[in-house]
DNA sequence: CTGCAGGCCCTTA
DNA sequence: TAAGGGCCTGCA
């Protein structure tokens, strides 16, 4: 057990931020974080934190993973800075959310699955595939078994095609991780939607959340809503720089979980 | 029964 | 370059 105080870290909306697809509350008050497979147990009181793994699998492996090497004061201070009210409140809600340095093939597949998907499917859908590998997400080669027709019946739809040729990419090479890792942003995102079912809002995903290149500032549905509803279909990220990522992030989740919307959802 | 969910592809102008 | 229709599937 590995025991920590830490700043701006909750591990709750960093579950909830919807970066993640297997991060799960458990019954007992501890989360289940699932990655590299491995799964850590995480709990949390205000700032003190529990994690269930040696000090130095924390400095190893979760400590990159929760990115606890960045400043987040620092963005908070910059969103400060701008003086804009929508933006002060979003980072005051998600105060603890990071951006995750997560599995890199995890998140091609993982965002692919995701569009046009609701969150509790997406999940459902990835938690079947990995239930076939022992609660692991599989690469790239314990997927070139399966058919077009393995992955529909998982649920993937039509993103069962894309899915499928990607894993034949990813093993003919095609699709080179290590390459991709290397790479500036504009490159990574150029390189990623050469592929069929990625498009920009995938690349940016698997730019930030994977090759943490953290001045992507992903736009999906609940984004363009704040845009348009908070900033006249314009804002510049870009004054964000590399950290137009997390920005983005607050944003998300403030949009999501923060402003309660006066409809059906309770 | 419709409509739609954290997009993307393909076709047209 | 922009706009619009179609798409698997599950759920309200």
């Amino acid at each position: 057990m590995y025991a920590v105080e830490l700043n701006d870290f909750d591990i709750k909306q960093i579950a909830l931020s919807g970066q993640c697809f297997r991060i799960n509350g458990e019954e007992d008050g501890w989360w289940s974080v699932a990655a590299f497979r491995r799964c850590l147990r995480v709990r949390q009181q205000k700032k003190y934190c529990e994690f269930d793994c040696s000090a130095e699998e924390f400095s190893r492996i979760w400590a990159p993973y929760f990115d606890l090497q960045t400043d987040y004061s620092k963005v908070k201070e910059k969103i400060r800075q701008t003086g804009d009210p929508y933006l002060m409140r979003a980072a005051d809600y998600g105060y603890g959310i990071r951006i995750l340095q997560q599995d890199l093939w995890e998140m091609i597949v993982s965002y692919i699955i995701s569009q046009r998907n609701n969150i509790p499917r997406i999940k459902k859908i990835i938690e079947r595939l990995c239930a076939l590998f022992s609660g692991n997400f599989p690469t790239s080669s314990e997927l070139k078994i399966f058919t077009k027709s393995d992955f529909q019946q998982l649920g993937l739809g039509y993103r069962a095609e894309y899915v499928y040729d990607i894993v034949q990419d990813a093993e003919n090479g095609r699709l080179d991780m290590a390459l991709l890792k290397s790479m500036s942003y504009a490159d990574a995102v150029k390189y990623l939607k050469q592929f069929k079912g990625i498009g920009d809002k995938v690349a940016d995903c698997a730019a930030l959340f994977a090759l943490h290149k953290t001045e992507a500032f992903p736009i999906d549905v609940w984004i363009r809503r704040i845009i348009d509803t908070q900033y006249g279909g314009q804002f510049d990220y870009a004054q964000f720089g590399a950290f137009a990522g997390i920005v983005q992030q607050y944003m998300f989740f403030y949009q999501r979980y923060g402003l309660k919307r006066e409809s059906s959802q309770g």
